[in-house]
DNA sequence: TTGGTCCATCTTTTT
DNA sequence: GATGGACCAA
């Protein structure tokens, strides 16, 4: 095997690619525009670094933020050296690297306030956990809402305040307080730490122990980072202490990227960085090997009218392109068949269907594409983790699999010590958790003496008649318990579902009841590869998953994804739908100047990613939770050139509101969209039914192991590839495109006015065709929207 | 204790 | 239009 020599890769880059990758030893910042091979210089600066400057991969460690982006870098790193050349090198994400830290360093006790074996909580138990704070505090979790104040404990973590910092200025400071420490107490009697902890321990083991600081800071001669940006000050905190001894730190980044405010990240990070290393050598990376100059120019108009920024101006040297597509729908509904139909009709072109991405604010907004897919037999891959792992039976099995793991983890053992039903209800639980207090131990731990002594313990008696339900309850978790150290993980699995009769109890024959199954049997098959890595790595990477972690890769169907989760890649052709005021931005963030540029940057992302075409949708009216909305054009379709684009749609309904004047005063005509809602999910009398959802939708995540990654040292490596987890047709691969259905004449188009024999006058919002019938969507003074057959229901047109 | 039904509430974005 | 909580009947 002959790789690239160091002189050879170097010639590739571009002059300032090559200026960084060449860095001298010491601190460096990259500046790089999307598109500019952001990754490219990261991964070879490694490889220069070990072929170049003798550094052993031992010494170097690299970070990111999702497994994905490592594991990409993983890859390119194996494909320029070869996997065993960079054997010993550290390439992780900051929770992951922390986590593999803490599980190190708390073998040595007192130092860490839980034990090697922690569990990590995830959103939904944190939350559970907050909620449990709070009533035990007698405060209203009603009123004070577990997210929320998660939420402030959350940041108040991020930035390294501890409880008693956290300043009161009113009531609602006072209970943040309480709940603050309970809810550490909490974390720390289950053995557990939440996704801040996993960093704040580290920096504060880090600076309360110089020593262990130096362990590592002497190891790691060189630091490399990815997405600078989007740092928050626990992370700049670790960096700067994991660089300590030598001070050579290399990071990449660009503020008009960073999306994860909310979270603690702080793109000022990249000034810091700036004015903390007053010797450091910036490179700015301007040439994009993306995007058209089109979608550059447009890019840039819409970044541009944010303040505080360095200027960039990227430029492409593909040409300018294709125009940029902006259409108005009438509807939600249209705006989601625009873009099916226009993929359809791209795909009989020839075009693939890996080309497409569909991009949106909110994953509520996923659901009407997600249908109109199904309805055109078109295979799809959604991201999203919580999919899979937000599902019932799926939190269940990994409930049981935690509780064997960490016997003190009470949020597990409370969620399914009565899963399947076992005659163990409310007061039974009660009584073991108040049992558990009085003798100082965990409710696992009293279950495991319980099914040691059995009506001998002390217990017996206080749980009364509970205690037989109980009893058999805490034989079976003390033999799964046993067979821990002997069971692989797959029958370790195997052996809780068959011994909780867990089958029946999910899958009751119905339709969704075998989905739920499939479920199950997804999570046993990822088991399974867990099979020699162990209980320990398999939990943990299950907390760890980010959303981006679950893109199937070989699948070569349209993405549907978040904004936030298509930061990192990119796509020949990008639809970004609901551009509409209040969606993006979002009406959260209308009132915050901070915030409203993070949603500008956040549709910069979007336009970012596109290689060739990029399609801006819209729609005049959009149902929001279930009421039906007029929508304001968004602000920042305002700041895109004219010329720039090429416009569709929007004749009809409430008006292209502030994309061409309309001088129409239409608006009574309509007004009943605005409040009847009701009308809307009542009456099904000629509704269309969604017939085929449940028949041929397969839902389900199958998962299959990716390369076979010569794994360094299990870092970032430990990744899966989830494929189509909602998909018709799965086997089209090729989406070779269905044949084009007879296409039945459509009578009515939309904006036109109708008569029906009992509603009266009406307007049809859309009129399209589905299952080879012409539907319409009518919105009816009288009675609201209604959608209709045309050839069942006796309309009559009004004019034209 | 269980499992059903009805109601309210909600939605950013995610490691 | 989904989810979780409260309430109620067996």
């Amino acid at each position: 095997m002959v790789y690239f020599r160091a002189m050879d890769y170097l010639n590739l880059l571009n002059p300032q690619q090559r200026q960084a990758v060449t860095a001298a030893p010491g601190q460096t910042l990259v500046l790089a525009g999307p598109g500019s091979g952001k990754t490219r210089v990261l991964t070879q600066r490694i490889a220069y670094l070990i072929q170049s400057m003798g550094v052993r991969p031992y010494n170097i460690l690299a970070v990111t933020f999702t497994n994905k982006a490592a594991r990409e870098m993983g890859e390119r790193l194996d494909q320029l050296l070869g996997g065993a050349r960079a054997r010993g090198l550290w390439l992780g994400t900051f929770h992951a690297m922390c986590a593999r830290i803490l599980r190190t360093e708390a073998n040595n006790p007192g130092l860490l306030p839980f034990q090697s074996n922690f569990v990590i909580f995830d959103a939904d138990d944190q939350q559970n956990l907050v909620k449990r704070a709070l009533r035990e505090n007698n405060i209203d979790d009603k009123i004070n809402k577990p997210s929320a104040i998660h939420a402030r404990i959350s940041e108040a973590k991020n930035n390294l305040v501890s409880p008693d910092d956290l300043p009161v200025r009113s009531y609602r400071d006072e209970i943040v307080v309480k709940a603050f420490k309970r809810y550490n107490e909490l974390l720390q009697q289950n053995n557990a730490v939440d996704f801040d902890d996993l960093l704040l321990w580290v920096v504060r083991l880090f600076e309360e122990h110089p020593e262990i600081t130096e362990k590592y800071a002497r190891r790691f001669e060189y630091v490399l980072v990815d997405e600078f940006q989007d740092t928050n000050m626990v992370q700049y905190s670790l960096l700067k202490l994991i660089s300590s001894y030598h001070h050579n730190i290399f990071v990449v980044g660009d503020e008009d990227q960073s999306i994860y405010r909310w979270r603690g990240a702080d793109y000022r990070n990249m000034l810091r960085f700036e004015q903390d290393n007053p010797g450091c050598e910036k490179i700015l990376l301007e040439q994009n090997y993306r995007s058209t100059q089109t979608v550059l120019d447009a890019a840039r108009s819409v970044i541009d009218q944010n303040a505080n920024r360095t200027p960039k101006s990227l430029f492409s040297d593909r040409g300018r392109g294709e125009k940029i597509s902006l259409h108005e729908a009438v509807d939600d509904h249209a705006e989601a068949a625009y873009v099916v139909d226009t993929i359809q009709g791209l795909l009989r072109k020839g075009a693939l269907g890996g080309d497409f991405a569909v991009m949106y604010r909110t994953n509520a907004q996923s659901r009407l594409l997600e249908e109109a897919f199904l309805r055109a037999g078109l295979a799809y891959r959604l991201v999203g983790a919580q999919r899979f792992y937000g599902r019932r039976e799926v939190k269940d099995m990994i409930a049981f699999l935690r509780l064997v793991h960490n016997p003190d983890d009470e949020i597990s053992l409370q969620r399914i010590i009565a899963v399947p039903p076992r005659s163990i209800g409310e007061k039974t639980v009660n009584a073991l958790q108040f049992a558990a207090q009085k003798a100082g131990h965990s409710m696992g731990a009293m279950l495991l003496e319980l099914a040691e002594k059995a009506d001998e313990s002390p217990v017996w008696k206080e749980l009364g008649r509970g205690a037989g339900p109980i009893f058999d309850f805490a034989v079976l978790f003390s033999g799964w318990l046993k067979a821990k150290g002997e069971l692989d993980l797959p029958a370790l699995f195997d052996r809780i579902v068959t011994e909780t009769d867990y089958k029946p109890y999910i899958d009751d024959g119905t339709d969704e009841g075998k989905d739920r199954w499939d479920n199950v049997e997804e999570l046993r098959r990822l088991a399974f590869e867990y099979q020699n890595k162990g209980l320990v790595d398999f939990l943990e990477n299950l907390a760890l998953v980010s959303d981006q972690d679950t893109l199937p890769e070989q699948v070569n169907s349209p993405t549907l994804l978040t904004l936030h989760a298509a930061k990192g890649l990119e796509f020949p052709q990008v639809f970004i739908v609901g551009l509409d005021d209040g969606i993006l931005p979002h009406s959260r963030s209308r009132d915050d100047p901070e915030e409203m540029a993070e949603e500008r940057r956040l549709f910069y992302v979007g336009i970012t990613r596109a290689k060739d075409h990029l399609y801006l949708v819209r729609a005049g009216l959009r149902s929001t939770y279930g009421n039906p909305e007029y929508q304001v054009a968004s602000q920042f379709l305002d700041d895109i050139p004219e010329d720039l684009l090429v416009r569709s749609g929007g004749e009809v309904v409430g008006g292209p509101a502030r994309l061409k004047s309309w001088d129409d005063t239409g608006e009574d005509d309509y007004s009943y969209g605005r409040r009847s809602s009701s009308h809307y999910s009542n009456s099904r009398s000629n509704d269309v039914s969604r017939s085929n959802s449940s028949s041929n939708d397969v839902s389900r995540s199958s998962v299959s192991r990716s390369s076979g990654s010569r794994s360094s040292n299990g870092w970032g490596k430990t990744s899966y590839d989830w494929s189509q987890p909602r998909t018709v047709h799965a086997a089209s691969g090729r989406s070779t495109p269905p044949p084009p259905a007879p296409e039945p004449e459509q009578k009515f188009h939309d904006g036109q006015r109708v008569r029906h024999p009992s509603w009266g006058e009406g307007l049809v919002l859309s009129s399209r065709i589905l299952d080879g019938e012409e539907t319409l969507d009518v919105a009816f003074e009288s009675v609201g929207i209604k959608r209709l057959i045309a050839s069942l229901a006796k309309l009559e047109a009004i004019g034209n």
